[in-house]
DNA sequence: CAGTATCCTAGGAGATACTG
DNA sequence: CAGTATCTCCTAGGATACTG
């Protein structure tokens, strides 16, 4: 869970002039793995959340994918994780301000798809249309 | 290029009171793949673009990769693609405007990540500082 | 409880070559 | 030019154990 290989042409506005173009290999930082949104929304609230409690609404993900998926995000500074020194261990996840941070775009990304799920579906269903038949 | 096999929790709000709740396994729609953001970025301004010049800024990016790209954008209804009947061939790609509304939601992204790119390093730095010592 | 440790697989993605 | 057709590789991510 990635500090992922990184894409070339970052994504800014891409340019067809520029004969070296390769030129600038930013280094995005992706945030696009399979888990990352969604812990993101179980923390999103505040309340601190204990590992096997996350793994509850992410559909009982493996204990090894959850690992390096808060691993990656507490890495990237959105997670902080918190070990309470009882028996048995407590450990507790919560959002930073920077993970916070991200809440907004995902918003703005969910809503994105919500409102042209139909479009999209739409789309689909012309092209498998189109497609096969001519 | 993929329609993703798709994650449990949809990017919605956490339940963690649910029982079921791994009840509702929504379809969302991943934009997520390797180049599509990019391909967007090339066709913004407007330009239709044929094949071979879009290789240019995504680093040329193989045909086999590109065309699978296109396709699943094609089918998602995010382009069309419009063939000219002449010799040597032309094809040319425009983004419909389905498409178009998905550069919104890219820029939130993309400002998200050059706004916090620097957060991002320093948290990395400070946690490869903290844990292989502590 | 909160994780490791292993093993395994699907499929995204690159390289290379060929075609209407 | 605008693609197919093959092959191959890598790794995200799942299954199944085991442990401090």
């Amino acid at each position: 869970m990635p500090d992922q290989p990184v894409p070339t042409v970052p994504l800014d506005p891409a340019r067809f002039d520029d004969p070296d173009c390769a030129a600038s290999p930013a280094q995005p930082f992706r945030v696009g793995d399979k888990w990352t949104g969604m812990v993101l929304r179980c923390l999103e609230d505040g309340t601190p959340r204990r590992f096997t409690e996350l793994r509850v609404p992410l559909h009982w993900i493996t204990p090894k994918v959850l690992t390096e998926t808060l691993r990656s995000m507490e890495r990237n500074g959105f997670v902080t994780r918190t070990v309470h020194d009882e028996n048995p261990p407590r450990v507790e996840y919560t959002l930073t301000p920077l993970g916070r941070s991200l809440i907004g775009p995902l918003d703005t990304a969910c809503d994105w798809a919500r409102a042209h799920a139909p479009a999209i579906t739409e789309a689909r269903a012309s092209y498998e249309q189109g497609s096969p038949v001519a």
